[in-house]
This record gives C-alpha cells, structure tokens and sequence, in this order.
DNA sequence: CATAAAAAGGATAAAAATATCTTTTAATCT
DNA sequence: AGATTAAAAGATATTTTTATCCTTTTTATG
C-alpha cells in the first residue's frame, strides 16, 4: 500500500516539521541519525520532495531542508503521490483494472472499503494535523 | 499491503473455489487464462499454497489443483500468510520497529485502524463466504 | 574572490519481487 | 510394464525497488 520509500519521506517530514522553519534549516545528515533511514537515499527522496514543492530547501552553507508555512498545510497523500505516484496508491486493491471505486469487484467491497478509508486519512492528514498532537510523537519518535 | 503474489494467489483460488472440487480438478492452464496472472507464476503460487495445505492438489493425468471441504474453511489471510509472510502482513504501516499492535505510534493511530480492519477482514473471511455471493462474483470475474 | 557547505543530479550497485524455463516425480491409461 | 500426462521442484532470468557513490551546482561567509 505505502512503499517504504513513501515511509522514509513521511518520517523525514515529520522530523523537519518538528525541528524545521524557515529560519533553522536542517540537513540531510541530521535527519538520517534520528529516523534511521540511509543518508543519500533519504536524500534523494527529500530532493524529490523539494522539486514537487512539498518541503523546501536551500543549497550552501546554512542551508539544509525545511517546512514553510505553506508546505504544513500539505497532506500525507501529496508526498506518497511524489514518491510512489498517483497510480499506485489509488489503484484496485485487487489489481482489477476494470475495477475502481465508481465500478468496484466483490473483493473491492470486502476490502477495498478499508482501502477507501486508508487513502481518505492520507487525503485529509495534513503535515499540521500530525504535529498538533506533538506530545504523543515524542513518545514515539525513535522511529 | 497485499503484494502482487498474494493477489495473484487469492485469485487463483477463488477461481478453484468456483470450479474445482475433489472429482473436478483444474489445471494451471486453465486457470491462468482465466484470471490472467502468468502461467509459470501461477504454478509456483499454488504450488506453495499446496505445500502448506491451504490447497489440494494431484499429480498426473486428471490431476490438477482443487479445494477440498477443508480448504474451503480456509481464510484470506491464510492465503496471505503463506504468499508474503505473517511479519509482512502485520509490520506497523510505518515500519516502525517497536510498534505494533499492542503499542502502536501515532501514525499507526491514524493509519493504522483501518490497517487493522483491512487485517481483520482477511482473517475472517473464508473462501467459502466469498463464493457464497457467487452470482454477484460473476459480473467480476474478467478479473 | 576564494572557500567551504549543502543540495541537486547522474550513474551505478544491490536486493527483493516477479517471472520463466527445465528437470524430476507421480499418477493414470493403455 | 511402458507411454503419457500433469504437477512439483529447482535453476535461472528479468524487472522493480531500494540504496550508494561521485560529481556538479548553488550560495553564504570570511
């Protein structure tokens, strides 16, 4: 369902919502300490998120990567739609290809309803729903 | 969530489950026509299946894959389980290590609810309850 | 302006998932 | 018994995903 790409970007996200504004930039190699996830590859996968405009970043010296204002407001779906794609995510559960939620086959409705529900909450968690419980992610941050 | 294989193998049975019993047996070739997951592929899926007993199958002239009254009982996840894995099925959507089910991270809160239905929807469904709706199913079938 | 810091980009490598091919084994039917 | 059929098993190939490395570009600062 969620590509461990789309995993990795989530949690870097989540680390620069955190511990990121448009006055601290954070690097890659501060990231990948704490969230465990391979330096150049989490590199990569924040690039490709700063090309989408999803996160921010700036190159040289006090640069680094980072969440504007703006980019709080976006939603877990527009990262894993960055790195895993459209297609992917919204595609049957069953890989029916006549089959989408307008026109959905019986397994579709046994499973495909939790599914629905899955790509809802990524549709409507925005990076700012996910911070304003801060608290509970401490708990929980050695990912 | 469900990899490819699984798919695949939760296809090619409920296609024995319509077509197949102990003195009708069907072979791959048959099957993969229908369901349209690649011959050889198809072979090893249900092979393995075999193995762990999940279905039935005979060597030789006449032989063929079937389900018994047993395998009938079975459920999706045993399907799953045997294709990718009991860890696979039942890792935290994030990945993370040290959480799972009994002390889950938050965004296995927000996430992974629906996660757990989807899981428990495999666990509780069983081949027979699907095709008890068979002619709902066949309006499907061109999987 | 030189230098160093940091992301961006390109190319390559490793691993996992998916798929195919070949050989072996077992059942059935002459 | 022998021939044939069909699955089981094993070996190999391809593709996709994940990961690393190395070079280039950008930019802040001394």
């Amino acid at each position: 369902m969620l590509s461990n790409s789309s995993k990795y970007a989530i949690k870097g996200v989540i680390y620069l919502a955190l511990n990121s504004n448009e006055d601290h930039k954070v690097m890659v190699r501060e990231i990948y300490e704490v969230i465990h996830v391979p330096e150049a590859y989490l590199a990569k996968l924040l690039q490709e998120l700063s090309r989408h405009h999803v996160i921010s970043s700036v190159r040289g010296p006090k640069g680094g990567f980072y969440l504007s204002q703006e980019d709080q407001k976006r939603t877990l779906m527009d990262i894993v739609k960055v790195i895993d794609g459209e297609k992917k995510v919204n595609s049957c559960v069953m890989g029916v290809n006549t089959c989408d939620r307008s026109n959905p086959c019986v397994l579709h409705k046994l499973v495909g309803s939790n599914k629905a529900r899955f790509i809802s909450v990524l549709e409507h968690t925005t990076i700012l729903d996910l911070i304003e419980s801060k608290q509970e992610f401490e708990a929980f941050f050695p990912f």
